[in-house]
DNA sequence: AGCCAGGACAAGT
DNA sequence: ACTTGTCATGGC
């Protein structure tokens, strides 16, 4: 992997496991959307704005080698060894197809709050929906950082509002649900950033305090906004090629990494169209 | 037009 | 402990 200093911004070349559509597709993160040459999204109050050099790399636009060590390193994962991690999976024949299927895909470490929101957004609903409503949230309450480019609202801006209040983003009756996060995460009861530093279990008891929060949203909360790399989000997809590709186990254990072994699985299942049960 | 969506919850067995 | 209806909105 080389990080150099260009002109128009920073070149991250000669990576492996870094695959910038798989990985902004593949239903972790919903800020982002494609652009002329890449990816572009929000990050904090950064625009990553990803260009894809063919046979070179990556070129993060207009940002130099502070931001991109300060932000979007960690962001991305880039410290990760995914080699190490698949090579943990090669005993598994089945997750083996589904991780070389889905290779490049990386878990992103976003923002714990922005992806409680985000998740609690998510039940019972699909990509394209989730997408509109968090932009209309960021649009309607975050910060503008520049042209159309807002901020995430914070918890506290959240709080303060009603339910009605947040007619105009149409998240229909996952409204309140936001309202009681916010609540909860302004006044300190839930202790969002200190999740990453709690066990899987005792953080899972605390998102779980959230109205809205089942263990299938604080399993995508731990894994990709508090670095719990063990959660293991079932939803129903996964259920799906569970079923299909382990019919004889009831709850399979992918141990350490199964979260990654989850996005494999999730993306796998999504784009072999995996039949219904 | 109608089914269903990266679910959670409450009320019923 | 499992099953079922309901929730608000709109993508396909």
């Amino acid at each position: 992997m080389n990080i150099t200093q260009q002109a128009n911004g920073v070149l991250l070349s000669d990576i492996k496991h870094f695959d910038i559509k798989k990985s902004c597709e593949c239903g972790q993160c919903f800020r982002f959307n494609k652009s002329v040459s890449g990816y572009i999204g929000v990050i904090g109050q950064n625009i990553a704005d990803i260009r894809i050099l063919p046979g070179e790399g990556y070129l993060f636009a207009d940002t130099d080698m502070e931001s991109f060590m300060r932000v979007f390193y960690p962001y991305f994962d880039l410290g990760r060894d995914y080699d190490k991690i698949v090579s943990a999976f090669e005993n598994d024949t089945i997750l083996c197809k589904a991780a070389q299927f889905g290779n490049g895909i990386r878990i992103f470490r976003q923002d714990a709050w922005e992806t409680l929101i985000s998740f609690i957004i998510s039940q019972n609903n699909n990509i394209p929906r989730i997408k509109g409503i968090i932009k209309r949230l960021c649009e309607s309450f975050g910060e503008q950082i520049q042209d159309d480019f807002y901020a995430f609202p914070s918890a506290q801006r959240l709080a303060a509002l009603s339910t009605e209040a947040l007619a105009p983003i149409r998240a229909g009756f996952r409204a309140r649900y936001i309202i009681d996060a916010a609540k909860k995460t302004a006044c300190g009861k839930l202790a969002i950033y200190e999740l990453c530093a709690l066990p899987y279990e005792n953080a899972q008891k605390e998102l779980l305090t959230v109205t809205g929060v089942g263990k299938k949203v604080a399993d995508c909360v731990l894994l990709f906004g508090a670095g719990h790399t063990e959660a293991f989000p079932v939803d129903v997809w996964i259920k799906r090629a569970l079923a299909v590709l382990y019919p004889d186990l009831d709850e399979p254990d992918f141990g350490l990494y199964g979260g990654l072994a989850q996005q494999y699985l999730f993306y796998y299942a999504r784009e072999k169209h995996l039949i219904k049960l």
